[in-house]
DNA sequence: TTTCTGACA
DNA sequence: TGTCAGAA
């Protein structure tokens, strides 16, 4: 199987997918809470990712949480991120099962598809 | 037809 | 958040 996941969806799509209105789409992306590529006409377009996040921040919202506590959820996520990409940094140090239920590394990076 | 930005209720 | 306008 070759790489399937390479989809990058309007926002119409991504409303019927994530159950959001466009509105709150966009204005979810002013906030920093997604960022999705833009295409030369300059429509957005997400990606399953992208996707998953807006849900993951739908279901935030629904248990309560002001955008304010769900973007810095986002960022502490992203940096932590950030933190077992490097390659500086040994495995054997991070205790990445404990961080996250994935078997490894490529699992992980394929499921948030981070660069 | 769909999406974009800006703006107003 | 919804919705309208005017443009792409």
């Amino acid at each position: 199987m070759t790489s399937a996941e390479k989809d990058l969806y309007p926002i119409g799509t991504v409303e019927k997918k994530t159950g959001l209105s466009a509105r709150q789409i966009r204005y979810y992306e002013s906030m920093g809470l997604v960022n999705p590529v833009r295409t030369n006409g300059g429509q957005r377009r997400y990606t399953e990712n992208d996707v998953l996040r807006l849900i993951r921040i739908k279901q935030m919202r629904d248990s309560g949480f002001d955008l304010k506590s769900i973007k810095e959820k986002i960022q502490v996520f992203e940096q932590k991120l950030e933190e077992i990409s490097l390659p500086s940094v040994n495995p054997a140090q991070v205790k990445l099962s404990s961080l996250y239920p994935v078997s490894n590394r490529a699992v992980l990076m394929k499921l948030l598809e981070k660069k």
